[in-house]
DNA sequence: GTATTAAATGACCATAAGTCAGAAACCAAG
DNA sequence: CTTGGTTTCTGACTTATGGTCATTTAATAC
């Protein structure tokens, strides 16, 4: 009596589909733009079918976005299990959030959209709070490696795991994003590379969180190793 | 033969007057909620009347964002008249910033919609070069600051005044936003004070940016100034 | 084979941005 | 004044699109 099974599969399958039809078209044409219409036709059904799976628009893209939660939650876990000590991890974190944001741009920009509730008039409390709990999951990693790098003793004491957690991904999250709408711009009528801006602005925020002992041992490290490789 | 230029006055003021209007209806609404039928009753006109001044509802967004614009640029200004040394007044820019922030957050909030062009489908190009003039404008005061600084001797020579500039203002921004939308939620799940990270973030990047003489002088004087008081 | 349940459909509805033909207001000249 | 022309304003209309729901189709059970 396996009809129950079944049946609940593929009414999985039916939601990833529409899912992956969703991604298609909200990568290629964004959120606003993007129609339900326009997924159903990618997805190969009815529109009212959606609905089916998916109680709005803006909670399809969401479900979509938190792939992209999941893939640099995944990227980021396979920098820490990479490197080490905990400094040079805390560096290569920052830069897998930039690799991120360049090959998976489009997840990058969908972030953008979570970050702004004035957006989220269709949102379900429930696909919120699944949102939340992802991101939560990010936020753990992230505050893990400070908490490591504390109690090592590489990071400044009177310091906050989860203040420097925010302080490092908010400055990385703005200038990733500056550059990605802006980089020719920036590049060309300014002379500003924000590639080595970014570089610059991590070198400079995780040099003031070093403890004096680990900033004699790693602050070199860290600068031959990027910044000058962008002038 | 006064009569052309009293007309000119004439729409010029219909223009303010419908920017008023427009104004009230987005801070009230936001952006997405807000009517063009709305925006028309509370300026006592036509909806078609709103497009003879104004070439689409975003254009119209806009131009109530400028104000913004316009005000958190006199507001720098006057906290750069108002304080020395230079060190000093790029700490007081970045509470500037925060204080902007709370007082006109719906402006605040206004300037990151300009920051995603994919919420600019229906933006005219003459809008948008606005923007860039005066986003431009609020830049080159913020550069100048640093590019102080360096002259003086109190920031690091090898930094760039732009680099500084863009690190400093992004990070700011970014913290800033976050404390607009989830400043409880940090507060009370995570016992994490927003206010606190923010001027943390800011004098551990001033920290990094000075030199050692100014490093000196200048790094007791911000912190006994703020980061205490708050805690 | 028939009844019952589940899944899918697409015509339909409501909302709202943007348009435009015509009305109203204004002005200059006779 | 009146007339004719110009500017400004109007609001019904068009179009686009997110979301709904009565109906149809398919699957399952008996």
């Amino acid at each position: 009596m396996g009809i129950h099974e079944r049946k609940e599969r593929e009414k999985e399958h039916r939601r990833e589909e529409i899912l992956n039809a969703a991604q298609k078209t909200f990568f290629e044409k964004g959120l606003q733009s993007a129609t339900m219409d326009e997924i159903a036709e990618a997805a190969e059904l009815s529109k009212g079918t959606l609905y089916l799976y998916y109680s709005s628009k803006e909670d399809l893209y969401l479900a979509v976005m938190m792939r992209g939660f999941d893939l640099l939650r995944e990227m980021m876990v396979e920098t820490i299990n990479k490197y080490s000590p905990t400094v040079k991890t805390i560096w290569e974190l920052a830069r897998t959030y930039l690799d991120f944001s360049k090959k998976h741009t489009n997840y990058f920009r969908m972030f953008h959209f979570f970050q702004n509730p004035s957006l989220h008039r269709q949102v379900s409390e429930d696909m919120m709070a699944q949102c939340n709990t992802r991101t939560g999951q990010l936020w753990s990693v992230f505050v893990e490696v400070f908490q490591k790098g504390i109690d090592e003793g590489v990071i400044r004491p009177d310091l906050n795991p989860m203040e420097c957690a925010v302080i490092m991904w908010s400055s990385s999250d703005a200038i990733l994003t500056r550059m990605d709408y802006e980089q020719e711009r920036w590049k060309d009528q300014l002379n500003v590379d924000l590639t080595r801006v970014f570089f610059r602005s991590n070198a400079l925020l995780l040099q003031s969180m070093l403890t004096e002992k680990a900033d004699k041992q790693y602050t070199s490290v860290l600068e031959s190793d990027s910044i000058p490789q962008l002038s």
